[in-house]
DNA sequence: ATTATAGGCTAATTAGAATTAGCCGTCAAG
DNA sequence: CTTGACGGCTAATTCTAATTAGCCTATAAT
């Protein structure tokens, strides 16, 4: 990794512990191992940083979203995929996404900077809501749209199938953003929802 | 209004929006009309006015929770007022809960603030948690299980009832802090949520 | 070999922001 | 009527933190 991108990384994570205002250059400095006025050597002020990691993110996001199962464009094409869909199926593409948005490094730190600044920058509440909102509940929104058409799910709006399905994963995030310790008892409770949705909109009769 | 009580509203306000570390005493001076330095007769540091704020909302919050249906203390007294529950009723709750918390003049910008301090001090993570997760969430728990009991529900675990009605409001609640315009959507989408909500737990053949 | 560039350092500089010092007018209680 | 506390003000003061200046070394290309 160059000492650039160390940069961002380190500026990265104390931006999302502490958000932009409240974090020194010097800290960054610090983190990565040099002297603060080193930092102007790779990049033109602090604002600057911020803004390249906004940038770099946003690449890294579009380039995966949709091998996840977040971004709405191709989920057409995966209809394949849930042909055969059983509870069990279900349950992991819940537990994927949460444990993928709580865990994957790069996520979990620009979402967490994304809450302290979304107040303040209307470009990146935008893309938070993008992000943690639209996206997921819109790939969703296919997918239940695609199970009801196969009959594989009883005749409800998708939309709100989505958003209901969506909701717990994305609270449960937000509580163990702020309470690491409860990611066990939140991933059983995703199970547990997500055998309760099975059942309130599958038609299976396992 | 006293001056000590302007200069904590008009602090909440702009704590709310930008986060603590980046009001300056001067902002909060000049939003209540008067100059920094006189800020100090009233609190010994600009920390003295956050944690008085702080104080002065969980204790209001405290005061009235049990009267909007957040916490979960005197629900059980409650029961009488499900005996007659319905569809309508029941949006109603989901509506009423959304609109206070998104709207209360303090909820809201105590959330807000909240929300952009919860990663720096491990209190006000647990508050946050506390008053947007766990009240509501358990609040909630003893209804469905009151209403499981008296059968006007299917059987099901009302813990899971209550994080599946509960969620979809609190994540259209944090989509409507980032961009007010989304109000309207919200509320429709929470109602048709709730429809859905009933139709698949509800026994009424209305 | 020489030199230019990248990237690091120390030591200013600048600027901004919290807090303190010390003064003044008002008004209510004695 | 006078005094003391309350609450405001201006003008320091003190700190902190971002940024700039200017120097130094290694290395890679000419």
């Amino acid at each position: 990794m160059t000492t650039k991108e160390r940069i961002m990384d380190e500026a990265l994570t104390l931006f999302s512990q502490k958000g932009y205002g409240d974090v020194y250059v010097g800290e960054i400095a610090d983190a990565v191992g040099i002297k603060a006025p080193s930092l102007y050597k790779h990049f033109k002020s602090k604002k600057d940083i911020f803004d390249a990691i906004i940038e770099e993110i946003g690449k890294r996001y579009e380039e995966q979203a949709s091998s996840i199962g977040i971004n709405g464009n191709n989920s057409m094409e995966d209809a394949f995929l849930y042909l055969d869909i059983s509870e069990e199926v279900l349950i992991k593409i819940g537990k994927d996404l949460f444990l993928y948005f709580l865990h994957d490094g790069y996520m979990s730190r620009f979402r967490k900077m994304l809450t302290l600044e979304q107040f303040r920058n209307p470009d990146l509440a935008k893309l938070y809501t993008k992000q943690f909102f639209t996206d997921p509940v819109e790939y969703q929104t296919n997918i239940f749209s695609i199970l009801c058409n196969m009959e594989k799910f009883k005749e409800a709006d998708p939309k709100i199938m989505a958003l209901q399905f969506y909701s717990p994963i994305y609270t449960l995030l937000t509580v163990c953003d702020r309470d690491p310790k409860m990611e066990k008892k939140a991933v059983k409770l995703i199970e547990y929802h997500i055998r309760q949705f099975n059942s309130n909109y599958g038609k299976a009769k396992k």
